[in-house]
DNA sequence: AGTCGCATGTCTACACCGTAGACAAGGCCG
DNA sequence: CGGCCTTGTCTACGGTGTAGACATGCGACT
Protein backbone atom coordinates (compact mmCIF):
# COMPACT_ATOMS: atom_id res chain seq x y z
CA UNK A 1 0.00 0.00 0.00
CA UNK A 2 1.91 3.38 -0.88
CA UNK A 3 1.97 5.91 0.88
CA UNK A 4 -0.63 9.06 0.27
CA UNK A 5 -1.36 12.70 1.73
CA UNK A 6 -4.34 11.07 3.06
CA UNK A 7 -2.45 8.37 4.73
CA UNK A 8 -0.25 10.01 6.34
CA UNK A 9 -2.63 13.16 7.62
CA UNK A 10 -4.45 9.86 9.29
CA UNK A 11 -1.43 8.18 10.77
CA UNK A 12 -0.25 11.78 11.87
CA UNK A 13 -3.56 12.40 13.89
CA UNK A 14 -3.97 8.73 15.53
CA UNK A 15 -0.28 8.71 16.76
CA UNK A 16 -1.32 12.58 18.26
CA UNK A 17 -4.52 11.28 19.98
CA UNK A 18 -2.30 8.02 21.54
CA UNK A 19 0.36 9.84 22.32
CA UNK A 20 0.06 13.71 21.93
CA UNK A 21 1.31 16.27 20.55
CA UNK A 22 5.12 15.82 21.25
CA UNK A 23 5.27 12.66 19.35
CA UNK A 24 4.01 13.66 15.80
CA UNK A 25 7.58 14.16 14.79
CA UNK A 26 8.59 13.29 11.73
CA UNK A 27 10.59 10.25 12.36
CA UNK A 28 7.69 8.84 15.08
CA UNK A 29 5.01 9.21 11.99
CA UNK A 30 7.19 7.60 10.05
CA UNK A 31 7.83 4.82 12.17
CA UNK A 32 4.11 4.88 12.47
CA UNK A 33 3.72 4.38 8.65
CA UNK A 34 6.24 1.61 8.66
CA UNK A 35 8.32 3.94 5.96
CA UNK A 36 11.21 6.25 6.21
CA UNK A 37 11.25 9.94 7.54
CA UNK A 38 12.10 11.21 4.43
CA UNK A 39 9.47 9.25 2.20
CA UNK A 40 7.04 11.87 4.23
CA UNK A 41 8.40 14.81 2.08
CA UNK A 42 7.54 13.31 -1.22
CA UNK A 43 3.79 14.33 -0.35
CA UNK A 44 4.49 17.70 2.23
CA UNK A 45 7.11 20.15 1.37
CA UNK A 46 7.56 20.43 5.41
CA UNK A 47 6.09 19.23 8.41
CA UNK A 48 4.17 22.27 9.07
CA UNK A 49 2.50 21.52 6.11
CA UNK A 50 1.65 18.01 6.97
CA UNK A 51 -0.16 19.70 10.26
CA UNK A 52 -2.03 21.41 8.24
CA UNK A 53 -3.46 18.70 6.45
CA UNK A 54 -4.20 17.12 9.78
CA UNK A 55 -5.77 20.51 11.33
CA UNK A 56 -8.37 21.00 8.09
CA UNK A 57 -8.94 17.16 8.39
CA UNK A 58 -9.94 17.59 11.96
CA UNK A 59 -12.11 20.65 11.31
CA UNK A 60 -14.00 18.92 8.94
CA UNK A 61 -15.82 16.80 11.59
CA UNK A 62 -17.09 20.05 13.12
CA UNK A 63 -20.85 19.40 12.59
CA UNK A 64 -23.08 21.70 10.53
CA UNK A 65 -25.81 23.52 12.31
CA UNK A 66 -29.37 22.95 11.45
CA UNK A 67 -30.73 25.59 8.68
CA UNK A 68 -33.30 26.29 10.64
CA UNK A 69 -31.82 27.42 13.67
CA UNK A 70 -31.88 30.88 14.79
CA UNK A 71 -28.30 32.87 13.92
CA UNK A 72 -27.32 32.48 17.35
CA UNK A 73 -28.18 28.66 18.26
CA UNK A 74 -25.78 28.02 15.09
CA UNK A 75 -23.00 29.96 16.01
CA UNK A 76 -23.16 28.46 19.40
CA UNK A 77 -23.83 25.06 17.72
CA UNK A 78 -20.43 25.53 15.81
CA UNK A 79 -18.19 27.07 18.80
CA UNK A 80 -19.00 24.18 20.79
CA UNK A 81 -18.84 21.75 17.97
CA UNK A 82 -15.28 22.65 17.81
CA UNK A 83 -14.92 22.65 21.74
CA UNK A 84 -15.66 18.89 21.36
CA UNK A 85 -13.63 18.29 18.29
CA UNK A 86 -10.49 20.06 20.20
CA UNK A 87 -11.12 17.86 23.18
CA UNK A 88 -11.12 14.70 20.70
CA UNK A 89 -8.34 15.35 19.57
CA UNK A 90 -6.26 17.02 22.07
CA UNK A 91 -2.94 16.55 20.31
CA UNK A 92 -3.54 18.59 17.42
CA UNK A 93 -6.38 21.16 18.91
CA UNK A 94 -3.16 23.30 19.78
CA UNK A 95 -2.19 23.50 16.23
CA UNK A 96 -5.63 23.94 14.54
CA UNK A 97 -6.52 26.73 16.98
CA UNK A 98 -3.27 28.68 16.16
CA UNK A 99 -3.98 29.14 12.66
CA UNK A 100 -6.40 30.52 9.89
CA UNK A 101 -8.63 27.81 8.48
CA UNK A 102 -6.72 27.32 5.44
CA UNK A 103 -8.28 24.14 4.42
CA UNK A 104 -11.49 23.70 2.24
CA UNK A 105 -13.40 21.90 5.14
CA UNK A 106 -12.17 24.66 7.72
CA UNK A 107 -13.70 27.28 5.02
CA UNK A 108 -17.10 25.46 5.52
CA UNK A 109 -17.00 26.64 9.11
CA UNK A 110 -16.23 29.54 8.57
CA UNK A 111 -19.02 29.96 5.57
CA UNK A 112 -21.28 29.16 8.14
CA UNK A 113 -20.34 31.78 10.96
CA UNK A 114 -19.80 34.64 8.52
CA UNK A 115 -23.84 33.55 7.08
CA UNK A 116 -24.95 33.89 11.05
CA UNK A 117 -23.35 36.98 11.52
CA UNK A 118 -24.71 38.86 8.96
CA UNK A 119 -27.99 37.32 9.32
CA UNK A 120 -27.50 38.94 12.86
CA UNK A 121 -27.68 42.32 11.32
CA UNK A 122 -24.37 43.47 11.56
CA UNK A 123 -23.01 45.33 8.64
CA UNK A 124 -20.58 43.49 6.55
CA UNK A 125 -17.50 45.20 7.57
CA UNK A 126 -18.83 43.86 11.62
CA UNK A 127 -18.85 40.85 10.55
CA UNK A 128 -15.29 40.41 9.22
CA UNK A 129 -14.70 41.59 12.87
CA UNK A 130 -16.90 39.70 14.75
CA UNK A 131 -16.13 36.54 13.11
CA UNK A 132 -12.23 37.01 13.99
CA UNK A 133 -13.53 37.90 17.05
CA UNK A 134 -15.08 34.30 17.63
CA UNK A 135 -12.43 32.52 16.20
CA UNK A 136 -9.85 34.32 19.05
CA UNK A 137 -12.08 33.13 21.74
CA UNK A 138 -12.42 29.78 20.30
CA UNK A 139 -9.18 29.39 19.67
CA UNK A 140 -8.15 30.66 23.24
CA UNK A 141 -11.14 28.71 24.49
CA UNK A 142 -9.84 24.63 22.72
CA UNK A 143 -6.51 25.63 24.00
CA UNK A 144 -7.17 26.19 27.95
CA UNK A 145 -9.68 23.03 27.29
CA UNK A 146 -6.82 21.08 26.38
CA UNK A 147 -4.60 21.05 28.69
CA UNK A 148 -6.97 22.15 31.58
CA UNK A 149 -5.52 19.33 33.65
CA UNK A 150 -2.08 20.63 34.08
CA UNK A 151 -2.97 24.11 33.51
CA UNK A 152 -5.98 24.07 36.65
CA UNK A 153 -3.15 23.32 38.92
CA UNK A 154 -0.86 26.10 37.95
CA UNK A 155 -4.70 28.48 38.15
CA UNK A 156 -4.64 27.16 41.46
CA UNK A 157 -1.45 28.88 42.40
CA UNK A 158 -2.85 32.04 40.84
CA UNK A 159 -5.78 31.88 42.84
CA UNK A 160 -4.28 30.65 46.33
CA UNK A 161 -2.09 33.75 45.74
CA UNK A 162 -4.94 36.04 45.23
CA UNK A 163 -7.06 36.20 48.40
CA UNK A 164 -9.60 38.69 49.04
CA UNK A 165 -10.48 38.89 45.30
CA UNK A 166 -13.74 37.53 44.51
CA UNK A 167 -12.48 34.47 42.49
CA UNK A 168 -11.39 32.74 45.48
CA UNK A 169 -12.54 29.58 44.43
CA UNK A 170 -11.36 29.63 40.70
CA UNK A 171 -13.60 27.42 38.90
CA UNK A 172 -12.85 24.73 36.11
CA UNK A 173 -10.21 26.03 33.97
CA UNK A 174 -11.51 25.41 30.26
CA UNK A 175 -14.71 24.06 31.44
CA UNK A 176 -17.60 23.35 29.17
CA UNK A 177 -20.05 26.09 31.43
CA UNK A 178 -17.37 28.38 31.08
CA UNK A 179 -16.56 28.46 27.57
CA UNK A 180 -20.22 28.91 26.95
CA UNK A 181 -20.49 31.72 29.22
CA UNK A 182 -17.42 34.08 27.66
CA UNK A 183 -19.63 32.71 24.31
CA UNK A 184 -22.53 34.03 25.89
CA UNK A 185 -21.17 37.23 26.41
CA UNK A 186 -19.80 37.59 22.98
CA UNK A 187 -22.93 36.88 21.27
CA UNK A 188 -24.94 39.02 24.06
CA UNK A 189 -22.97 42.02 22.51
CA UNK A 190 -23.55 40.97 18.74
CA UNK A 191 -27.19 41.06 19.25
CA UNK A 192 -26.80 44.39 20.49
CA UNK A 193 -24.88 45.63 17.85
CA UNK A 194 -26.80 44.17 15.11
CA UNK A 195 -29.76 45.76 16.71
CA UNK A 196 -28.50 49.08 16.35
CA UNK A 197 -27.37 48.63 12.81
CA UNK A 198 -30.57 47.55 12.43
CA UNK A 199 -32.11 50.44 14.10
CA UNK A 200 -29.98 53.07 11.86
CA UNK A 201 -30.83 51.57 8.51
CA UNK A 202 -34.50 51.67 9.23
CA UNK A 203 -34.51 55.26 10.74
CA UNK A 204 -32.16 56.20 7.28
CA UNK B 1 29.43 40.15 36.00
CA UNK B 2 28.07 36.67 37.61
CA UNK B 3 24.77 35.37 36.17
CA UNK B 4 21.46 35.97 37.97
CA UNK B 5 18.30 35.15 37.30
CA UNK B 6 17.48 38.79 36.33
CA UNK B 7 20.31 38.95 33.60
CA UNK B 8 19.17 35.83 32.15
CA UNK B 9 15.74 36.57 31.74
CA UNK B 10 16.68 40.49 29.78
CA UNK B 11 18.81 38.65 27.82
CA UNK B 12 16.57 36.23 26.84
CA UNK B 13 13.99 39.16 26.05
CA UNK B 14 16.80 41.38 24.28
CA UNK B 15 17.50 38.25 22.29
CA UNK B 16 13.67 37.13 21.56
CA UNK B 17 12.93 41.33 20.36
CA UNK B 18 16.10 40.94 17.95
CA UNK B 19 15.79 37.58 17.02
CA UNK B 20 12.34 36.29 17.29
CA UNK B 21 10.74 33.37 19.04
CA UNK B 22 13.10 30.35 17.70
CA UNK B 23 15.97 32.49 18.48
CA UNK B 24 15.23 31.97 22.36
CA UNK B 25 17.48 28.39 22.76
CA UNK B 26 19.45 27.41 25.82
CA UNK B 27 22.86 27.44 23.59
CA UNK B 28 21.76 31.42 21.54
CA UNK B 29 20.75 32.58 24.96
CA UNK B 30 24.34 31.37 26.17
CA UNK B 31 26.24 33.06 23.85
CA UNK B 32 24.44 36.62 24.37
CA UNK B 33 25.54 36.22 28.04
CA UNK B 34 29.12 34.91 26.83
CA UNK B 35 28.50 31.74 29.13
CA UNK B 36 28.31 28.16 28.81
CA UNK B 37 24.65 26.76 27.76
CA UNK B 38 24.40 24.89 30.90
CA UNK B 39 25.73 27.89 33.18
CA UNK B 40 21.94 28.47 32.74
CA UNK B 41 20.29 25.78 35.01
CA UNK B 42 22.08 27.03 38.11
CA UNK B 43 19.76 29.49 38.08
CA UNK B 44 16.80 28.04 36.23
CA UNK B 45 15.48 24.07 36.36
CA UNK B 46 14.76 24.22 32.63
CA UNK B 47 13.86 26.24 29.69
CA UNK B 48 10.08 26.66 30.19
CA UNK B 49 10.86 28.12 34.12
CA UNK B 50 13.13 30.96 32.50
CA UNK B 51 10.52 31.39 29.28
CA UNK B 52 8.39 31.95 32.42
CA UNK B 53 10.09 34.52 34.27
CA UNK B 54 10.31 36.28 31.63
CA UNK B 55 7.43 36.38 30.86
CA UNK B 56 6.02 37.67 33.33
CA UNK B 57 8.99 40.47 32.97
CA UNK B 58 6.67 41.40 29.79
CA UNK B 59 3.39 41.73 31.97
CA UNK B 60 4.51 44.06 34.17
CA UNK B 61 5.33 46.46 31.49
CA UNK B 62 1.35 46.31 31.13
CA UNK B 63 0.56 50.13 32.46
CA UNK B 64 -2.06 50.16 35.37
CA UNK B 65 -5.29 52.30 34.65
CA UNK B 66 -6.25 55.32 36.60
CA UNK B 67 -8.70 54.57 39.53
CA UNK B 68 -11.21 57.41 38.63
CA UNK B 69 -11.61 55.57 35.24
CA UNK B 70 -14.87 53.67 34.73
CA UNK B 71 -14.83 50.20 34.71
CA UNK B 72 -14.85 49.10 31.19
CA UNK B 73 -12.24 51.62 30.24
CA UNK B 74 -10.06 50.33 33.13
CA UNK B 75 -10.65 46.68 31.00
CA UNK B 76 -10.01 48.40 27.96
CA UNK B 77 -6.97 49.54 29.06
CA UNK B 78 -5.58 46.86 30.35
CA UNK B 79 -6.09 44.86 27.47
CA UNK B 80 -4.88 47.59 24.77
CA UNK B 81 -2.05 47.50 27.30
CA UNK B 82 -1.67 43.82 27.23
CA UNK B 83 -1.64 44.03 22.98
CA UNK B 84 0.95 46.73 23.12
CA UNK B 85 3.11 45.51 24.72
CA UNK B 86 3.21 41.80 23.11
CA UNK B 87 3.46 43.67 19.91
CA UNK B 88 6.68 45.03 21.83
CA UNK B 89 7.76 41.61 22.93
CA UNK B 90 6.90 39.59 19.88
CA UNK B 91 9.48 36.65 20.91
CA UNK B 92 7.80 36.05 24.19
CA UNK B 93 4.01 37.16 23.24
CA UNK B 94 3.43 33.00 22.06
CA UNK B 95 4.34 32.33 25.10
CA UNK B 96 2.82 35.02 27.34
CA UNK B 97 -0.57 34.16 26.03
CA UNK B 98 -0.29 30.42 26.17
CA UNK B 99 0.04 30.24 30.16
CA UNK B 100 -1.61 31.28 33.60
CA UNK B 101 -0.34 34.59 34.93
CA UNK B 102 1.94 32.81 37.43
CA UNK B 103 4.31 35.49 37.99
CA UNK B 104 3.64 37.76 41.20
CA UNK B 105 3.02 41.00 38.24
CA UNK B 106 0.87 38.68 36.53
CA UNK B 107 -1.05 38.79 39.19
CA UNK B 108 -1.20 42.58 39.29
CA UNK B 109 -2.80 42.51 36.21
CA UNK B 110 -5.04 39.77 36.88
CA UNK B 111 -6.33 42.00 39.97
CA UNK B 112 -7.25 45.01 38.17
CA UNK B 113 -9.49 43.18 36.39
CA UNK B 114 -11.09 41.39 39.03
CA UNK B 115 -11.97 44.76 40.02
CA UNK B 116 -13.48 45.83 37.42
CA UNK B 117 -15.63 42.98 36.79
CA UNK B 118 -16.83 43.03 40.19
CA UNK B 119 -17.34 46.89 39.91
CA UNK B 120 -19.78 45.96 36.54
CA UNK B 121 -21.93 44.55 38.92
CA UNK B 122 -20.74 40.41 38.33
CA UNK B 123 -21.92 38.01 41.11
CA UNK B 124 -18.62 36.66 42.23
CA UNK B 125 -18.78 33.39 39.84
CA UNK B 126 -19.59 34.87 36.68
CA UNK B 127 -16.71 37.41 37.53
CA UNK B 128 -14.33 34.97 37.57
CA UNK B 129 -15.89 33.46 34.29
CA UNK B 130 -15.71 36.63 32.74
CA UNK B 131 -12.00 37.31 33.44
CA UNK B 132 -11.36 33.93 32.00
CA UNK B 133 -13.24 34.92 28.88
CA UNK B 134 -11.16 38.38 29.00
CA UNK B 135 -8.07 36.30 29.19
CA UNK B 136 -8.72 33.98 26.27
CA UNK B 137 -9.41 36.49 23.84
CA UNK B 138 -6.90 38.68 24.80
CA UNK B 139 -4.56 35.86 24.76
CA UNK B 140 -5.83 35.31 21.17
CA UNK B 141 -6.19 38.77 20.00
CA UNK B 142 -2.01 38.87 21.53
CA UNK B 143 -1.33 36.22 18.80
CA UNK B 144 -3.02 37.05 16.05
CA UNK B 145 -1.22 40.98 15.98
CA UNK B 146 2.13 39.40 16.52
CA UNK B 147 2.55 37.01 13.75
CA UNK B 148 0.13 39.21 11.69
CA UNK B 149 2.52 39.61 9.05
CA UNK B 150 2.69 35.84 8.28
CA UNK B 151 -0.80 35.63 8.65
CA UNK B 152 -2.07 38.54 6.82
CA UNK B 153 -1.29 36.29 3.61
CA UNK B 154 -2.90 33.20 4.81
CA UNK B 155 -6.51 35.23 5.66
CA UNK B 156 -5.81 36.62 2.09
CA UNK B 157 -6.06 32.79 0.96
CA UNK B 158 -9.18 32.39 3.09
CA UNK B 159 -10.86 35.22 1.63
CA UNK B 160 -10.08 35.27 -1.94
CA UNK B 161 -11.17 31.19 -2.12
CA UNK B 162 -14.57 32.19 -0.39
CA UNK B 163 -16.11 34.89 -3.15
CA UNK B 164 -19.43 36.27 -2.36
CA UNK B 165 -19.73 35.83 1.45
CA UNK B 166 -19.80 39.31 3.57
CA UNK B 167 -15.76 39.51 4.59
CA UNK B 168 -15.10 39.74 0.45
CA UNK B 169 -12.35 42.47 1.96
CA UNK B 170 -10.92 41.04 4.77
CA UNK B 171 -9.51 43.06 7.36
CA UNK B 172 -5.94 43.80 8.86
CA UNK B 173 -6.14 40.49 10.68
CA UNK B 174 -4.47 41.45 14.73
CA UNK B 175 -5.02 45.31 14.07
CA UNK B 176 -5.91 47.80 16.90
CA UNK B 177 -8.99 48.48 15.65
CA UNK B 178 -10.07 44.69 15.05
CA UNK B 179 -8.95 43.71 19.14
CA UNK B 180 -11.17 46.47 20.01
CA UNK B 181 -14.10 45.89 17.79
CA UNK B 182 -14.09 42.08 19.52
CA UNK B 183 -13.61 43.67 23.17
CA UNK B 184 -16.30 46.00 22.73
CA UNK B 185 -18.55 43.17 22.13
CA UNK B 186 -17.62 41.25 24.89
CA UNK B 187 -17.95 44.64 27.25
CA UNK B 188 -21.29 45.09 26.00
CA UNK B 189 -22.02 41.44 26.85
CA UNK B 190 -20.28 41.99 30.14
CA UNK B 191 -22.71 45.59 30.62
CA UNK B 192 -25.81 43.98 30.25
CA UNK B 193 -25.42 40.24 32.15
CA UNK B 194 -23.93 43.28 35.23
CA UNK B 195 -27.13 45.22 34.44
CA UNK B 196 -29.78 42.52 34.85
CA UNK B 197 -27.46 41.27 38.18
CA UNK B 198 -28.35 44.41 39.81
CA UNK B 199 -32.20 44.21 38.61
CA UNK B 200 -32.08 40.63 40.28
CA UNK B 201 -30.90 41.71 43.46
CA UNK B 202 -32.87 44.53 43.52
CA UNK B 203 -36.33 43.47 43.12
CA UNK B 204 -34.74 40.32 45.46
C1' DA C 1 10.57 -3.39 -27.62
C1' DG C 2 13.56 -0.27 -25.92
C1' DT C 3 14.43 3.71 -23.61
C1' DC C 4 13.73 7.78 -21.30
C1' DG C 5 11.80 10.35 -17.52
C1' DC C 6 9.35 10.87 -13.47
C1' DA C 7 7.42 9.53 -9.11
C1' DT C 8 8.38 7.30 -5.02
C1' DG C 9 10.96 5.53 -1.23
C1' DT C 10 15.72 4.94 1.17
C1' DC C 11 19.99 6.27 3.10
C1' DT C 12 23.39 9.24 4.95
C1' DA C 13 24.62 13.40 6.89
C1' DC C 14 24.27 18.13 8.93
C1' DA C 15 23.20 21.43 12.17
C1' DC C 16 20.65 22.17 15.86
C1' DC C 17 18.05 21.24 20.22
C1' DG C 18 17.35 20.38 25.73
C1' DT C 19 19.71 18.65 29.35
C1' DA C 20 22.12 14.77 32.47
C1' DG C 21 26.46 14.04 34.79
C1' DA C 22 31.27 14.58 35.91
C1' DC C 23 34.70 17.99 36.82
C1' DA C 24 37.29 22.56 38.06
C1' DA C 25 37.80 27.14 40.33
C1' DG C 26 36.62 30.36 43.94
C1' DG C 27 34.58 32.11 48.28
C1' DC C 28 32.97 31.24 53.04
C1' DC C 29 32.91 29.08 57.43
C1' DG C 30 34.41 26.11 61.10
C1' DC D 1 44.22 25.07 57.27
C1' DG D 2 40.43 21.73 55.60
C1' DG D 3 36.07 21.14 53.97
C1' DC D 4 31.93 22.54 51.66
C1' DC D 5 29.01 24.76 48.64
C1' DT D 6 28.05 27.69 44.79
C1' DT D 7 28.97 28.71 40.18
C1' DG D 8 30.51 27.85 35.65
C1' DT D 9 32.59 24.44 32.11
C1' DC D 10 32.92 20.41 29.38
C1' DT D 11 31.44 16.27 27.23
C1' DA D 12 27.98 13.36 25.72
C1' DC D 13 23.30 11.37 24.71
C1' DG D 14 19.25 11.02 22.37
C1' DG D 15 16.30 13.63 19.98
C1' DT D 16 14.72 17.04 16.11
C1' DG D 17 13.75 18.83 10.87
C1' DT D 18 15.40 18.32 6.49
C1' DA D 19 18.98 18.74 2.36
C1' DG D 20 21.04 15.85 -1.18
C1' DA D 21 22.49 11.71 -3.46
C1' DC D 22 20.95 7.21 -4.70
C1' DA D 23 17.87 3.13 -5.96
C1' DT D 24 13.80 1.27 -7.97
C1' DG D 25 9.88 0.63 -10.64
C1' DC D 26 6.16 2.15 -13.69
C1' DG D 27 4.08 4.71 -17.67
C1' DA D 28 4.63 6.86 -21.95
C1' DC D 29 6.58 7.71 -26.29
C1' DT D 30 9.39 6.52 -30.28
Amino acid sequence: MPLSPASIAQATLALGDREGEKAMSMRRIAAELGCDPMAIYRHFPNREALLDAVADAVVDEVPAPGDEDSWDERIRVVLAGMRTVALRHPGIAGHVASRPPLGPRGRRVAGTLFGALAEAGLPPADVVRAFQALIAYAAAGLQMAVDAGERDARWQQVSDAMEGLPGDQMPVVGSAEQFEYGLRLLLNGIRLEGEQARRLTRER
